[in-house]
DNA sequence: CACTTGACCTGTCCGC
DNA sequence: TGCGGACAGGTCAAGT
């Protein structure tokens, strides 16, 4: 569920905790989780310290003093989270953070840190990885090679989203919003809310869509990614920042996981359908097909 | 080539 | 209460 707020909460948490600290050991539990580990890790991350934390997408990027960065995507269940030793969990220790004691059962990988503190990679699921690599190579990488424009750079405009869009023109409107090469962070949450902020039906084609309409879209997205960072990120079920935290903006979601409820612009009752193979929400009346 | 569907995983929830 | 199956959704491989 990490998309691009999310990805970037974690980001802002870790870049003001993180810098400064020298790694003094990495240990990991699933091969698929740290895939090269641990070919360069005693050379490249042992004994290196945190330079900055940064997100392309929703790939975290953490560069090291060695010249090497950890690439971190978080996929659907992934969670950096950071304890510095000290927190205390259980009775008569209140604690706001929604993980309990780490390392835990979902616990893919550990890094620990000359100053006590310990940063953990968990994933349920298993879909996210952590990878070691030169901070040179990362531009490299497939996925940064096709991976689209960040919708909050300077450079993105409603007729730059629908050029883009426009590369798959026969497809609908959802499919190419979640398309990371078309534009990079949207999700399934983030698709929902802001085609709904548009009043466009999710399974519009491309090519069907006004310049107008991209115009009103590319506001909403705009809107709810700003929105969405500044509440956190949405937390659903296992997002958490780099505290452990939940984020906030389920609570000002219009149509995400509201089936059945009314839509705050109409009243009309939101519905629950299948697009691009996503579970896709709706107002009826707000969204014409 | 354009586009859609399935696989990767584990935990949860629903119906029987 | 147990059990099978659907579902969750980011990305890439495989299929149409």
């Amino acid at each position: 569920m990490p998309e691009l707020p999310e990805v970037e909460t974690v980001r802002s948490g870790l870049q003001a905790l993180l810098p400064g600290r020298i790694v003094s050991s990495v240990t990991h539990d699933n091969p698929k989780s740290f895939p090269n580990a641990p070919a360069d890790v005693q050379q490249f991350l042992v004994g290196a310290s945190v330079v900055l934390v940064a997100r392309r997408a929703k790939v975290l990027l953490i560069e090291l003093s060695s010249k090497y960065s950890l690439v971190i995507h978080l996929k659907m269940t992934g969670q950096l989270v950071f304890r510095s030793g000290n927190e205390r969990f259980g009775a008569g220790h209140p604690n706001e953070s929604l993980i309990g004691e780490l390392p835990d059962k979902s616990t893919r990988v550990t890094l620990a840190f000359e100053d006590g503190s310990q940063l953990f990679f968990n994933d349920q699921r298993k879909f996210g990885w952590v990878r070691l690599m030169p901070t040179a190579e990362v531009v490299n990488l497939d996925f940064f090679k096709k991976v689209g424009p960040e919708p909050l750079g300077a450079d993105f405009t409603a007729k730059v989203l629908q050029e883009r869009a426009l590369r798959r023109k026969n497809s609908n409107i959802k499919a190419v919003l979640l398309d990371q090469t078309v534009l990079a962070g949207i999700g399934n949450i983030y698709a929902d809310e802001s085609l709904w902020g548009a009043k466009i039906h999710p399974t519009t084609l491309v090519k069907d869509l006004s310049t107008k309409q991209f115009e009103v879209l590319y506001e909403e997205l705009v809107c709810v990614l700003k929105l969405a960072i500044e509440k956190g990120g949405s937390t659903d079920k296992n997002y958490v920042n780099a505290e452990g935290k939940r984020g906030s903006y389920m609570d000002f979601a219009r149509v995400f996981r509201r089936e059945g409820q009314a839509c705050p612009r109409c009243g009309s009752t939101i519905i629950k359908t299948r697009v691009a193979g996503r579970g896709t929400h709706t107002c009826p009346v707000c969204q014409k097909a």
